[in-house]
DNA sequence: GTCTATAACGTGATAGAC
DNA sequence: GTCTATCACGTTATAGAC
């Protein structure tokens, strides 16, 4: 016998993780509450703290996501099919889409409030860094090799400065509008030695 | 007849402002309270209240400061007695200092926390992003003409990717280290046509 | 799994003495 | 200018019923 829920199992927590990622990435850990969580899925406090007992639980569970969801969506083989340029394009398609639901980068988010996250969030903020540093570096390097790209110095270096570039980028879109972040993505073609009409 | 005080006029006022600032740069605005102040200056919360009576005149007045400090640094003779591009590496050296202290820079802080800012905060931010944009593309408008850069594109949008790189790189400092923004700021030197080698 | 009720605490802010 | 005392409120978190 089947007792009727409002949600389906397991529905309500990956709610409330979508929630907080998108809070996390516009009013940043300190500015949001468990109140704007159950406010936005229409259910009470104690809820959201039965799936995540703390805070400081759910933030590091919502950068968790952030790695699974990059772990996943770089295997994928439509990505995957891409020439290496291609496939740094598509990332900073994620940014974009992100300028455009007005948030900003989790790792601009955990590198401003660094001091005062718990340290669980840091460090699961730390590895996402990592994995998209690697990953970025790699692609960089094969795109140079295959003659798509032309940016002189070390492929770690410039993944860096692009990782850097866009999530402020997304900053100061905020600041300024969604235009600041097309400029930067513009000059950063320019920069790589790709072609900086593309879209 | 002077009464003793332990502090001159004026100056507990520029102390909090000072602590103010470097709070907002460490955890952002809503990871500090008057009780960090406070205690950090060796007051209690009320006396802090009485020269700034909300902490939304405090966000506003520390970055209406960060403004006033940048337009007077800006006109210092040492300053403008240097070649364009040297004198964009100073402002770089600038991020260069608050990557030291642990700090970000303080458009990184209002773009991460834009939604859940004072109004008044915002818009100084925004004012100061605007001044900043302003100097540093007729700094590289004038580099490149002086042969000192090579960069291709507008210089506005070689303005924005300088900042936007320069404060995401001040924050993946502070989520793996210093070296990442001397990472950042060598492929940024590449990426102009300067020297990649310097300091 | 979600609720009501409540505890415990931190925070922004004010009143009024000194 | 700074203090003590205090307030109102929001926030994180728990207990126990349903």
């Amino acid at each position: 016998m089947v007792v009727s829920r409002r949600r389906p199992r397991g529905e309500t927590r990956r709610e409330i993780l979508a929630l907080a990622a998108r809070l996390l990435q516009t009013r940043g850990y300190h500015g949001f509450s468990f109140h704007h969580l159950a406010e936005g899925l229409g259910v009470r406090t104690p809820a959201v703290h039965y799936h995540f007992p703390t805070k400081a639980d759910l933030a590091a569970a919502v950068l968790r996501r952030f790695r699974d969801d990059f772990a996943w969506w770089r295997e994928q083989p439509t990505l995957r099919a891409l020439p290496a340029h291609a496939q740094m394009e598509a990332f900073l398609d994620l940014e974009a889409r992100y300028v455009a639901e007005g948030k900003v980068c989790p790792l601009g988010m955990a590198g401003v409030e660094f001091a005062s996250l718990p340290p669980a969030a840091c460090r699961e903020a730390q590895a996402l860094m990592h994995e998209l540093r690697d990953w970025l570096a790699a692609r960089l390097a094969a795109a140079r090799e295959q003659g798509q790209c032309t940016f002189a110095g070390s492929a770690e270096d410039t993944a860096l400065a692009v990782m850097a570039a866009a999530q402020g980028g997304l900053q100061l879109a905020r600041l300024n509008g969604a235009d600041d972040f097309a400029a930067v993505r513009r000059a950063l073609r320019t920069a790589l030695g790709g072609d900086p009409s593309a879209p």
